[in-house]
DNA sequence: ATAAATTATATCTTACACGATATAAATGGA
DNA sequence: TCCATTTATATCGTGTAAGATATAATTTAT
């Protein structure tokens, strides 16, 4: 149990303003590398997940996005809109979603690695670093999750 | 310069995902500790900011919130009509607005200790864990914006 | 002294993000 | 079989976020 003395009290040293602040900063880093694809940062990452899997359910990539349906469903609807995702209701279940590619979608994965280098050159970390840094924040995370 | 092959291509492996749903779980871990106080996070931190150093103007907390004035201002009207932050312009500037405390955003700080060990707490981490996490991703934050 | 540039804040639009709620399809008893 | 429960997704309302733009006050240069 810790004593409200040991308690940091000032915002800046505080480890939830140091993720909020810093996973603001990178994704302003991500606005003029995405902007001339047409694409936001949350757009950016369900497309990554559907080159890595393509055709999966809505429920699937808001497990894997960990955000919510209510949040992912227009989100998708503008991908649709933008031409790189269709969605087509499961013959075998109606009550999914199944979310593919189109051409356009899997072709915008040819500028992914010129993104995440440049991302990952910004923060001028190593990548040994960074993979450190990407365990330790999982870990928290799933800590926080797991704690309510 | 680093190598195509050396770039990580899976979503979970990337920093800006980690730091992305690492920094909504913490979000999530708040809900329930200021949802009784009638508060959002941002609108927590904006009083934290407050409580160190009351008689602010908008930029001078936007500037430490690192949030923009076009952010900031719906926020801070918000706190007004809780009650808990007057707006008043700068008589010296009349560009100026500043903001104040009023007693029930002052009194605010008394929960201050519960909520913040709370979500410490949550994280399974001890502090000087945290305390060298605090300082990475400060150092991660401020190279990534000034590498734009 | 006054027009031009700068500064401080606000408004508008688009896009997340999530709680609460709705709806339709599938499943599982009695 | 048929009704209650669960599952999958969507809708609605509120609140961030940020780019583009507007506006009014101050400062600067002429």
């Amino acid at each position: 149990m810790l004593h409200d003395t040991q308690l940091p009290t000032q915002p800046d040293t505080m480890i939830c303003f140091a993720l909020y602040t810093a996973s603001h900063a990178i994704n302003r880093a991500y606005v003029p590398l995405l902007n001339d694809l047409g694409l936001t940062y949350p757009q950016w990452i369900t497309l990554m997940f559907l080159w890595e899997d393509d055709e999966q359910s809505v429920g699937a990539l808001s497990t894997k996005l960990q955000m919510q349906t209510n949040t992912l469903t227009p989100l998708l609807k503008r991908l649709e809109s933008l031409g790189h995702v269709t969605r087509t209701r499961n013959p075998k279940d109606e009550r999914q979603v199944i979310v593919r590619l189109t051409p356009s979608g899997r072709a915008m994965q040819k500028h992914s690695n010129a993104v995440t280098r440049c991302v990952i050159e910004s923060t001028g970390f190593d990548l040994p670093m960074l993979e450190n840094l990407v365990k330790v924040l999982g870990t928290l995370r799933d800590q926080v999750a797991a704690a309510d």
